[in-house]
DNA sequence: ACCTATGTTGATAC
DNA sequence: GGTATCAACATAGG
């Protein structure tokens, strides 16, 4: 589930009701979810601080503590962020934060693709998706020659679009997902980054990328939302990829 | 039973 | 350097 949207939702929960409430403890057990950490590190520079502020770009969350590291959290595949909920059964509560209060925030991964790691490196995350400026967009997508559905899921070139929201605002733009990046021109980069941040916007109101048109409509059948045509299914930058042969091109 | 698919990222190879 | 492929993980479904 999680794209730029989700991951926003999730960041907001942590800021509405995490915030000021004192760790006593953590479970950090899981040594591939908080890797390359060994068991009770985090938990050692974690207990007794509070969560201060909640941040994201793209895909990835960080929080800060009062005095104490910075906490990372992705939610990789399947990952989610609960907050006073009663633990999860098959341990799918990968790695947990337990209040004072006798509340709780747990990072929630049947797949354990997810991530908690103090002190994150952010160095090779692009810009933000949602708040990336017209010149930049310009520059580090409409370059190279990579299909532009790959360069949209390239979290240096543009942190946030996953696989789902790619194909979603590349229907509203009408653009093919093999076009190679160079070949767009200015209006058409414009036009993407217009319907990107309309789609974010959307999405994160609403609830997650699979409320989009395109991606709802998919799931009940295979034809074009505006123009009933059949869609066309393939892989491109390595990932399913669904889209109207007769819009987009 | 076995095979495929799945919203993620990172390492590796060309 | 840019791009493509595969593996990591666990579950769901045909």
């Amino acid at each position: 589930m999680p794209e730029l949207p989700e991951v926003e939702r999730a960041r907001a929960v942590i800021e509405a009701v995490a915030l000021g409430r004192r760790i006593v403890t953590v479970d950090d057990a899981d040594t591939y979810v908080c890797r390359p950490h060994a068991p009770g590190e985090i938990a050692a520079a974690l207990t007794g601080r509070a969560l201060t502020r909640a941040y994201r770009r793209g895909k990835t969350m960080w929080v800060d503590t009062d005095g104490g590291p910075v906490l990372g959290l992705h939610l990789g595949m399947a990952g989610r962020i609960v907050v006073d909920e009663p633990p999860a059964p098959n341990r799918w509560d990968r790695f947990v934060l337990e209040f004072d209060d006798g509340g709780r925030l747990a990072l929630r991964d049947k797949r354990r693709l997810g991530r908690a790691l103090l002190e994150p490196d952010l160095s090779r995350l692009g810009p933000d998706a949602a708040r990336m400026g017209r010149e930049t967009f310009r520059a580090r997508i409409g370059a190279g020659r990579a299909p532009i559905k790959a360069r949209l899921l390239d979290q240096h070139a543009i942190a946030g679009v996953g696989n789902l929201l790619a194909d979603e605002v590349l229907w509203r733009a009408g653009i093919d997902p093999r076009r190679p990046t160079g070949d767009l021109s200015t209006a058409e980069l414009d036009r993407l980054r217009r319907d990107l941040r309309a789609s974010v916007r959307d999405a994160t109101r609403q609830g997650g990328v699979h409320t989009g048109r395109f991606i709802r409509d998919r799931r009940v059948q295979t034809h074009c939302p505006r123009c009933g045509g059949e869609l066309a299914k393939g892989v491109v930058g390595g990932r399913t990829t669904w889209w109207c042969p007769a819009e987009q091109a």
